[in-house]
DNA sequence: TTATCAATTGCAACATTGTTGCGTTTAATT
DNA sequence: AATTAAACGCAACAATGTTGCAATTGATAA
């Protein structure tokens, strides 16, 4: 079987999202690591690290896509069935953990993942007045 | 004002939705219109069909972005909160226009817009048994 | 501790998707 | 038919993501 390594890149890759109260890119994680490794490197660690469901990929209306830490609360099978807020404004994205849709679905549909994304102007923007 | 103009192209590209029943990507129009004009014409011609509210723009869980003709129902104000369902095996996307999903946000978010898209087999790919 | 070896990395090259500038063409109006 | 701004084609560029391969390195066993 395959085993997984703890690389310092990885380390690395794990504590900016540890810092980051929102979900980040490829592009501003490679910039907050400074050139501690290749661009190519993030792009397979981010890919580890979805595989080892700690984190998840975001996809963005404007086709941005992100990625977050996942907060596991001990599910056998770890779906990521909460929703996402994008901010219009300052373009970040939160998860909102505790907002999860209702819906019903036609008949003949096997769902297997959702991804709820709402956009608008997150609390702090929406205090700034903007 | 700005007026818009009726082409060969844009012409071509409505009936390209029109005669599919799930939305398409830049790349499937391209082949489809087979060198009628010029990709960046396309991508032209979908900003100015989304402007106009014929068309909407989808953002696919993988990254991967699709378009699809609106079905209005006369709202004065067209928002797109229907869902979409994308199959994990033939790819294809389509617009669940019953499915709308009920919610309570957190208090200090103001919601725009959002984006539902659900996953798993559809209903052909589900009785192909795969 | 050292040898081993597959996992990981860096680099270069490439693919895809989308954008921009600009000179030319064309649809709609007079 | 003349006018003119919208739309177009082309070339060039930017951003994002992927792949192959040789070199490096983390974890394991000797």
């Amino acid at each position: 079987m395959k085993t997984t390594r703890n690389t310092a890149a990885k380390t690395a890759v794990l504590e900016v999202f540890e810092k980051s109260k929102t979900a980040l890119s490829h592009t501003e994680i490679h910039k907050q690591l400074n050139d501690l490794c290749d661009r190519v490197t993030i792009y397979r660690i981010l890919d580890r690290l979805i595989n080892e469901d700690v984190i998840h990929k975001i996809s963005n209306l404007d086709g941005t896509v992100k990625y977050a830490k996942c907060n596991h609360s001990h599910q056998r099978v770890h779906i990521h069935n909460h929703a996402h807020f994008s901010c219009e404004n300052c373009h970040e994205i939160t998860c909102l953990e505790t907002v999860k849709p209702s819906y019903i679905m036609p008949h003949n549909y096997k769902v297997n993942e959702i991804n709820f994304t709402l956009s608008g102007l997150c609390p702090n923007c929406l205090n700034s007045n903007i």
